[in-house]
DNA sequence: ACGGGCGGGACCCCCCGTTAAT
DNA sequence: ATTAACGGGGGGTCCCGCCCGT
């Protein structure tokens, strides 16, 4: 029991000390014992708990994507629309961008060249966003002459913008920078019906 | 004389095997021996003709620099209005990463988290695109309504992401997506006189 | 009592196991976790019945003198003369060289620059060497001009050597072999007498 | 030039350095700091020598091999017999043995459980016994009743105890040692005529 | 008594980015 | 432009104690 708890917190505490090395440094030039001592642990209770720095970072991929996979459910409880979600979710997306360090990191793994990630937030992200424009197409949310896939990579190279950006300046990332692009870009892709319908 | 020559030219291949190894490894990964052994030159020579690694990284910055400073000059020497040459240098952009891979590696250097760059390939881009809008504000070529820096902030977004997305996947800086695009945003922004201007 | 049966039963796992490492990969390379994993404990178990590495070391040795010194008291019960005791003990020892894996691992230790032997079974069995052949002295089986410990010499290099070679190749320890060695040697030393009293 | 000559001197060092720390602890407890500290040049111009620490183990094989070879050449110059070829090369060996330090380690590596010789100085003494023996043969040296393999075997179980045994004990591999070997051994094996023409 | 989950340091091998010499 | 040498860690792993359940 009390073994037990103590084990999680350390594990917890050495992934979120990973996410902040990894975050600040990058992958490569995260060292284990700037990741031990982060969280207060030995060399040695790392190594108990993983294998090897790849397993950190994919503890950290799979933190993050938990995190962020509740907070997509969370959108996904209030549903009225796939338009209204997808923007709702680029909201729950920044958000935790902003405010939780291993998300931050995990998508940092993402893009790090040194890394080879096993969980992908990017991946998922953008086939998040293909299956909700695939389902803004069934609900004629559309405009006529807007095709799926062209306005699924306008949204996919947005946002991935936003969040390349938002990692250096998060003034990328802050809310009103997310409703300005969606006021620019809705009229362009969504029926006039579908956009009043979402607020 | 022909020293010198010979000099320029091993100069000229230790930055392309560089570009190579940087944008393969990320630069925290790439030893100088990758470097040295991919131009054919022994260590040593390598560090007559730079002093540290980050003095290769800043000259690959630099070569990069240049060839997309004359990709941008050419655009502009043909130019009739600012969003013209903001749509043509977009293109001009994706065609030098595509094709040029120190063009590649300099921006993946300005991505590195292990790197501090000294020209920022990525910031340049920025101002060009905030410098071109302001001059289609000026030319009153965008909607009422639409303030220019949320215009600049789309484009940087969704070209920040183009350049990102297409280091994995080269689909994403073809021609063709650009098109898509920019026919996508641009009623967004532009008037109609401005955009029937462009073709 | 069922734990008491548990425990030597665990004992013993462990100190098979042990011996089967310390003679694949030498003392020093022998991880404890490979140890204890190959008889089916865990790490604790371990330092619960040996307090170190040394301690396994030292148990694995005291498991074979045993094994051996069981063997040659066999040899020693129908005992007819010392040559004769000598002949059988030889033969004794590479069976049980042959045959058991703990036997094995305490030459190996004994012979194990990394390690300190604490009952060194070399040691031992030089000394058994010596104490026969003194006792063939008296017996008076030894050719005139032939000294006792030029003799033992001999019977202990090459009985060395057979061990040692037999480590790397069964066939060295083979009966024929050493009956080869003796028909060989056995006419250098011993008198006709003491030889035709053999068989 | 005297670039040249400090390699090789650094080289030699290191060879040595590294057959003292073999020889003392074994090739798995051997540190590459012993053996750099111990040659007086740091562990960067270890590994600029050697690759890695196998690499040093073959350099100290082939050395000693070197050694062997030359000794073993310096017998066969004035070679009269096979068997006085033998019986001297014994003695050569066993004064390599005992004078230098990197033939004992060439054979401790050939020993060591830890190590994967490439060289194999043991494999290379046996297979000079046995074919010196069957020169013997061919000399009709050997006693009728006697087979080469019989007479191969004793020698080589012999010699290889000897060299075992030195390595602890120096006296194993005195020339008297070897002398008293030889006046037992030889009677049984070698016909009057061919021992005779010994000394 | 017997066993185990958890954690602690200590190094080791490797190799990397850099200089003095040539 | 090269050969030789230098330190400085990085990741990995190993051997070993605490304490905790049974």
């Amino acid at each position: 029991m009390t073994k037990q708890a103590r084990a999680v917190h350390t594990r917890r505490a050495l992934v979120r000390s990973a996410a902040g090395v990894f975050g600040r440094r990058g992958y490569a030039e995260a060292t284990l014992s700037m990741i031990s001592s982060g969280a207060g642990v030995s060399a040695g209770a790392l190594h108990f708990h993983f294998d090897n720095k790849a397993a950190i970072g994919a503890a950290v991929e799979r933190s993050a994507a938990g995190v962020l996979c509740r907070a997509a459910d969370e959108v996904d409880a209030q549903r009225r629309s796939a338009l209204q979600s997808l923007v709702g979710t680029t909201h729950a997306y920044a958000r935790a961008l902003s405010a939780d360090i291993v998300v931050r990191a995990g998508f940092q793994l993402a893009r790090d060249t040194c890394y080879a990630p096993v969980v992908d937030l990017r991946r998922e992200w953008r086939s998040r966003v293909r299956r909700l424009i695939a389902e803004a197409v069934e609900e004629e949310a559309l405009l006529p002459g807007v095709t799926g896939a062209c306005a699924a990579a306008m949204v996919i190279a947005a946002t991935t913008g936003f969040e390349e950006l938002g990692q250096r300046d998060p003034r990328w990332l802050a809310p009103e920078t997310l409703d300005d692009f969606w006021h620019l870009a809705l009229p362009c892709v969504a029926t006039e019906t579908a956009r009043s319908a979402l607020r």
